[in-house]
DNA sequence: GTGGTCTAGACCACC
DNA sequence: GTGGTCTAGACCACA
């Protein structure tokens, strides 16, 4: 499972972003266990303070919790993640409509360009 | 013209997307000569280092240019301002499919959820 | 007897509270005996080398006692037991104190807030 | 300003609440600027990161909010302040009556205890 | 074994 | 100069 990361976000904000998509997405299941921060480390070649702390910063979202000395775990509260899933979805819209009214577009633009968009990442999907 | 500035980004960027978004609009018109970095500087309250480096941005972007002696100018070329704001508007619209599709919305949802925020916006325009 | 025990504080302490609440509020009474070790464990649902630390910890507070081969015994001393409850109760009142005065409380407005957060309390008592 | 570190407790709490006291108390005024971590650091003896981590944990709180390239700043909204001031005091509160129950104190027996804690501390204050 | 904390020291972006 | 991030490696409490 080979990630790749950019120099141009934090690696810890990739991890998050990452994790909540796998859950977000169902990959992860909720009430499974984690890998433990050492381990992710070695996977994703990276520092397990750098775990770390995505971990932690999912925990205070809601999406994860600890179990003292037995590992990490997706939450099994289902109506949680989809908050939190809410939550995201509706900030990322948010902010991606201001940007493209900052750009000129229109409402009708931008769906019909949106849509076309969305066919061509079916491939890489 | 009173502008906020959040600091949880860096300001040089926050001045380019404020040019970006006069070009885009039309309210910087093209061929439009710019204020001097120093009128900038003391007009948004910030260091004339930051305006500089925004501006050698966006020149590089190639929607302003420099006239020596004479300031900065908005690039008259309609072409290239509207290959700008494609390529700009192509980069957002690629990672937001992404994120969405990585929350699980499909195309639809994410249609109608769009359409919906866009309006939510026009009050505050 | 469900017991949830929360994760965020060592199991071993939420055990001793909940023994030595069992003993201030004379549920536990002077002189009796306790559950071995492994009972406990098993009633609890955790691990039996906790349950021990804990209970050691309890013997060296002198609140409970060992009696080789015959098990673990609730203190009969009773001037033992108001001692610990002394010493508890005013290691917790001197830290609360600290803490309300750093919070810039005044003793009247303390007690005030205390006498009212108490009545709410008796509801789930 | 010599300040001393228990070792009971992580250090970033403790200096966490170190600050919360100051502000609380009104010997960090709002809006007035900290140190920064690095000389924090060096003044209580500690390790930058962990001083950055006390202090972003008291951002995300609400109590400090960073200027970038300008320092770390106690908030300036009052209303802020006292509502932190007051769910810290709540919570205290709560704990600390459910913890006297426990400890098989009643409501009058409570409140002298205190009165008398209480007069005892001003001298040391 | 787990997560939690801490240190020392480094590099970066920003102003 | 500021804060933000990251690494390497250590020690601890807990189960």
């Amino acid at each position: 499972m080979p990630v790749e990361f950019t120099s141009d976000m934090p690696i810890y904000l990739q991890l998050i972003r990452l994790v909540r998509q796998g859950v977000a997405s169902g990959e992860l299941v909720p009430g499974s266990r984690l890998p433990g921060v050492r381990e992710m480390a070695i996977e994703y070649g990276v520092n397990p303070n750098t775990v770390q702390r995505a971990l932690v910063k999912l925990e205070r979202d809601g999406l994860l919790y600890t179990e003292r000395t037995a590992g990490r775990f997706v939450t099994a509260d289902a109506a949680r993640i989809a908050a939190v899933r809410g939550e995201l979805a509706d900030r990322q819209i948010d902010d991606f409509v201001r940007q493209m009214k900052s750009l000129g577009y229109n409402c009708r633009q931008l769906l019909e360009t949106l849509e076309k968009k969305w066919s061509d990442h079916n491939g890489d999907d």
